[in-house]
RNA sequence: UGGGGUGUCGCCAAGCGGUAAGGCACAAGGUUUUGAUCCUUGCAUGCGCAGGUUCGAAUCCUGCCACCCCAGCCA
């Protein structure tokens, strides 16, 4: 698929690739690596990171491996690394191949005795509040563990020991020997392997000792052969210590990491942590609750692979942080279903409106286009009769002349259909409007009644053709653009909103639509097919973003 | 008050010493049986601030300021 993928515009990792090329680096090859901890599902951010590791390699008729980061059984399963596959395969891109960093578990654990040996790395027996305590902090420099100087016979021992399952959970810990002075707290000799009698959904049983991601992704990266290992700006100051394990191990492979920032989205929350307890909460319908920005999410809400990477396109690659707003998302969606959606009619909020000059019982076939402006998405044949549904919205007994819809007395055209007028409201004791007596103008189907403009045009379903669907319309999950900079608990920034069901009708054609259909509503917005409610027996539609309202912005001011 | 980063239009973002691309949003027109789409036009004498170098600076130098990240046996 690469080469179906859309052209990054210039941007810094780009630059440096380029020059690598030029400059005959790493044989003119370039090879990336995305590499997921198997600990959650994938979000709109990592489709960035993808977009970005896949898309670069792609340009450069490069590969890359698409990795597990499983050093840590206690947060990861099965279900999430199945769950990764399928939204970076839906995404549309391809990897070489799989691997996890649990193959490496071997290689590692040689490289860490390799360590031990230089003198490089040693058993420290202290708890981890010891050990904290002694690394300082942001200001202070730490102090040398009190085991930091045991030889080299017994740290061996001791972490052969460690593998052997001979001690308990957090009774020691392998640490690499650097600077407890060093400024950067990552070169305070990191801790690179620790214990945990655990099940590893890969591995088993067979290992006790779990490496840690600074040691065990340097070196996958330099056994996969990367280039160019690229990550987010949160591993800048874990580059030193990267470069100094491949360069003390001396690896002929030393790929170069270059940091991205990540995205950051209004209106919505990305840490995986959060995401989690909204999803174990039950405070959202499962991690592809269409409110979500995750993948699944995207997905099942109507999303399209395309204007994901279309977005990922647009908001670029740079070091800088950022606050991309909600309507960059919503026009990529909009710019790709405009071109690829069948028109169809859906009522959202019924009126019944009875045409009182229409025969009754008579049933008139409309053959009408799919697309204003695509023949070749063909035509579909829609029904009119005595009895339709207009929305709500599209009638008003006191509007100004700017409202071009139905009021008393007035015309609209139906559209594909008749010009009608609105004669009478009729209402219910509590004053409710229940239904409109209207006449319809016989002459006026397709086209234009004699001596009078008819501004207005409303969509509308028949009642004795439509069939009714259950409507979904949602609004972001967040009350405010930045629910991470709030100092309230984002619990309480949850919009009650966010999600409004609907009992509408559709034209009859929908009746066969299937998963995953998206349509444009006309004059309503794009609407797919929900995959997981959405039954030939009930339908289900998820509104996957409105169509530009101008008229709503009008209305406004 | 340690270290690492970032600051160009409301948002995203090109630019790499030669006189501020583009997209989103917004505004105004035109077309339109979707108040949609499409088309046209407008939208930073200004690049965090202050100095300096230069014929010339968003781009180089100096000094400030603001914001982000780092003290997991998470990744």
């Amino acid at each position: 698929m690469s080469e179906e993928i859309e052209k990054y515009p210039a941007n810094f990792i780009r630059n440096i690739i380029e020059q690598d090329l030029r400059e005959g680096k790493n044989g003119g090859n370039v090879v990336t690596r995305f590499p997921p901890e198997p600990s959650g599902y994938l979000h709109i951010g990592h489709a960035k990171a993808i977009c970005i590791s896949f898309g670069i390699a792609g340009e450069f008729n490069g590969s890359t491996y698409l990795r597990f980061d499983d050093t840590n059984p206690q947060k990861e399963s099965i279900e999430f690394m199945e769950s990764i596959k399928k939204d970076i395969d839906w995404l549309g891109f391809e990897w070489l191949e799989i691997r996890n960093a649990s193959d490496y578990f071997e290689q590692l654990y040689q490289f860490a005795e390799k360590f031990i040996e230089m003198g490089k790395a040693y058993v420290d027996s202290c708890s981890a509040d010891e050990i904290r305590k002694l690394r300082g902090n942001l200001t202070s420099p730490g102090e040398n563990s009190p085991y930091r100087d045991r030889s080299i016979e017994e740290n061996l021992d001791l972490f052969r020991r460690m593998r052997a399952g001979e001690f308990a959970d957090g009774d020691h810990i392998l640490r690499l020997k650097i600077d407890m002075a060093s400024p950067n707290i990552n070169m305070r000799d990191p801790a690179i392997y620790r214990i945990r009698h655990m099940h590893h959904f890969k591995t088993g049983n067979e290992w006790c000792i779990y490496p840690l991601y600074d040691y065990t992704h340097c070196i996958s990266d330099s056994l996969e052969g990367i280039t160019h290992s690229l990550c987010d700006l949160s591993f800048e100051d874990h580059r030193p210590l990267y470069d100094w394990i491949l360069d003390e191990l001396r690896l002929n492979c030393h790929p170069q990491q270059i940091e991205f920032s990540r995205l950051n989205l209004q209106f919505t929350v990305m840490a995986k942590r959060k995401l989690k307890v909204l999803v174990e909460e039950n405070l959202v319908d499962g991690w592809d609750d269409p409110r979500l920005p995750t993948i699944a999410g995207l997905r099942r809400k109507g999303y399209t692979p395309g204007s994901i990477r279309e977005f990922c396109r647009r908001i670029g690659v740079t070091k800088s942080d950022n606050n991309v707003e909600l309507g960059m998302l919503e026009s990529c969606i909009r710019d790709d279903l405009g071109d690829s959606a069948p028109r169809v009619m859906g009522v959202l909020n019924p009126l019944k409106i009875v045409l009182e000059n229409y025969p009754e019982g008579q049933m008139e076939s409309i053959e009408v286009p799919n697309h204003p402006k695509d023949e070749s998405m063909g035509t579909r044949k829609i029904q009119f009769s005595r009895e339709i549904y207009i929305d709500q919205a599209d009638f008003r007994e006191t509007a100004n002349r700017k409202y071009k819809r139905l009021v008393i007395g007035g015309e609209v055209r139906l559209r594909y259909g008749y010009v009608i007028k609105a004669n009478e409201v009729i209402k219910d004791d509590a004053g409710n409007i229940i239904e409109l007596r209207c006449s319809y103008d016989p002459d006026t189907l397709g086209k234009n009644p004699e001596g009078r403009k008819v501004k207005g045009v409303i969509h509308w379903v028949s009642v004795d053709d439509g069939v009714p669907a259950e409507i979904r319309l949602y609004e972001p999950l967040f009350t405010v653009d930045f629910p991470d900079a709030s100092e309230k608990d984002y619990h309480e920034l949850i919009n009650p909103n966010s999600m409004t069901v609907l009992k509408g009708f559709v034209e009859s054609s929908l009746k066969e639509a299937s998963i995953d259909q998206r349509f444009q509503f006309e004059r309503e917005g794009y609407f797919c097919v929900d995959r997981k409610d959405s039954s030939t027996e009930a339908l289900v539609f998820n509104r996957v973003v409105g169509l530009r309202d101008t008229w709503a912005k009008i209305e406004k001011s």
